[in-house]
DNA sequence: CTAACTTAGTATATCGTTTTACCAGCTGTA
DNA sequence: TACAGCTGGTAAAACGATATACTAAGTTAG
């Protein structure tokens, strides 16, 4: 029960404390190979792992790092989470969970709490527009990976960034549904303070006037913030922005929504209407989550190389965390593709 | 950059480091309040906040508590990971998340790297039969709190278990489907490791003895484990359960299925063979994850209340940590609630 | 007036590591 | 021989808190 200590094991082997500590820290050299073999017996015997704490506080490095999601009940972040975790504990980390419901002031009083607990290396999986409130933790020292975001003008300082193309994702998307002979194509955003929307928006914009169309902002209906908690909440945003986009004088005959969740929420929604998917209305989404192949239709959408992003985020973070000179901040924007399911078809 | 210590803020406050710590440990009755208040200022004037690893060094105790799911982009954990969060991060906690894909080998590995980091309590999402992998940890003094689990004859210890009664939640939707007519019932279990799974099928098989229908172990389907870190694997064994079960010479009429992904797959499987829900079979699920909702047709199930499940056990975790004497091992049933949407109804 | 008790603090050992500096003994060389 | 240079270690000072035991001064009781 008493935790055995250094000490315990150099008293077991009869050599040093430090001799104990020279092996565990690679410095294996300095010494003979029975003296090696011995303190590795008495490790092996008395079954000693070293305290984490008390190597926190000599080192000032920690084996943790954060992951601060909007919710990692999303099931898009439940992923990320996933996958997350399994590139940090193959490099021996231990990945922090923390929900955020994309306010500044919980991924504020999160990152505080992490810098507190000795933790010096965050992934962010959330896309605030301003990153105003971490400037003070990123002095002291912290270190972030965000995935989505990338650098704005107006930026006090830069991080890395890790994710897709986001303007290339929309644009996909809007050309399969011109391909598909749509010319009226809504869209379903999310708050306005996520940077991901504002370059989704723009490739879908973008797509539609190099095609000629004129942008109706009629179509791009916006939702409003999801009340914190409600894990469903994006469906049910989905569902209404259907119900909205229907209701127009001239409704659409396609929707793209800002992600699965809200095109999930769309399709319900355009049930309730009685309209049927894809015969009388095209739905895409984006992420390519789990439900997409048993949803009815099966969703078109595009997919995220999520394990991809997840990975390449914790190696990076790690990365800052062992080599402590500054660096560069990089920009990795990996390519989507686009995933044809039924949900889309001609219009009718 | 250079953290600040409890000496900084002694020097400035002008008192010693004791008075300092005395303050920040709720012995403040020992000074005189113009002493306090100099304190207090000092450590708002300089930001101090402690640091976790010397507390934790010397303490022997540590913010944070472990969260071992089989995978945290599965919807259900993941919200039941959201809301632990939530409740841990209001006790001052942080969670450190694991992912165990429900081995064996992966839970120990994970839970030894949390004894090693100085975590002392563990909450458990998954519910294998034997827990014999944890006794070591336990027996040092990890705390364990497990979600489902009761105790069974052959645990070598007992630990807190907190969650619905599985018996009742197959028992709920038995009566259901046998009220609406049903006699040939199917069942979609996973894989046979999980104790939630045992129970479940108990409270199927014992409903339907009662209404004097014989138990066909063929309308059984217990599936294969799935592989690893496949996220969407539960909806595809459904899928595969599905075509089993209604390829049968007498096929059932209606099936459950152990969780809502099962039975979101088992839809899925029973359109891809042309026949349509609930027309043509009823499913229905247990979980009430946030997709029930918005499936086509919405799924009837067994809503578990997974917030307070989650709370409770971070609570009772907690509890232990804080309060280290012995105590009995405690067990909580939560009720849960029939769901009753579109996906059942009398066979045709 | 003195002993006993309060009040308002402080000095210091300690937690379990890491790491820098040091040292003893041996070898090789000029 | 004498000194430098290895080899194979060790001693001890941190790291930043906590908590026990102590003290100096003031108060009260007898």
């Amino acid at each position: 029960m008493a935790k055995t200590t250094i000490a315990d094991v150099a008293r077991r082997a009869h050599v040093s404390v430090s001799s104990v500590s020279n092996l565990l820290n690679g410095r294996s050299q300095r010494m003979r190979s029975t003296t090696r073999k011995r303190i590795q017996d008495a490790i092996e015997e008395l079954d000693y792992t070293p305290s984490f704490a008390a190597r926190h506080l000599k080192t000032g490095h920690s084996p943790f790092i954060g992951l601060i999601v909007p919710s990692i009940a999303d099931p898009f972040f439940g992923s990320f989470g996933r996958f997350a975790e399994e590139a940090a504990s193959e490099r021996g980390y231990q990945v922090l969970l923390g929900n955020s419901d994309r306010t500044a002031e919980r991924e504020k009083a999160y990152a505080e709490m992490l810098w507190g607990s000795g933790v010096r290396g965050i992934i962010f999986g959330s896309s605030l527009v301003k990153f105003d409130h971490l400037e003070n933790l990123y002095k002291e020292g912290m270190h972030f990976v965000s995935f989505y975001r990338s650098t704005h003008s107006g930026d006090q300082f830069s991080t890395d960034s890790i994710g897709v193309d986001n303007i290339q994702a929309t644009r996909l998307l809007t050309k399969h549904l011109l391909a598909l002979g749509h010319r009226r194509i809504g869209f379903i955003s999310g708050p306005t303070d996520m940077i991901c929307r504002l370059d989704r928006v723009e490739g879908y914009a973008k797509t539609l006037k190099e095609s000629g169309i004129d942008i109706d902002q009629q179509l791009i209906w916006e939702g409003a913030h999801p009340s914190p908690g409600k894990a469903a909440a994006y469906l049910e945003l989905g569902r209404q922005g259907a119900h909205y986009l229907l209701s127009l004088p001239e409704p659409p005959t396609a929707i793209i929504a800002i992600n699965d969740m809200h095109a999930l929420g769309a399709c319900a929604g355009a049930r309730d209407l009685g309209l049927s998917v894809p015969e009388n209305l095209s739905v895409a989404g984006i992420d390519d989550i789990m439900f997409t192949g048993v949803s009815v239709p099966p969703l078109t959408t595009v997919k995220q190389p999520i394990q991809d992003i997840a990975r390449l985020s914790v190696e990076r973070v790690i990365d800052r965390l062992e080599n402590d000179e500054p660096q560069e901040s990089i920009r990795i924007l990996l390519p989507s593709s686009l995933v044809v399911r039924e949900s889309t078809a001609p219009p009718a």
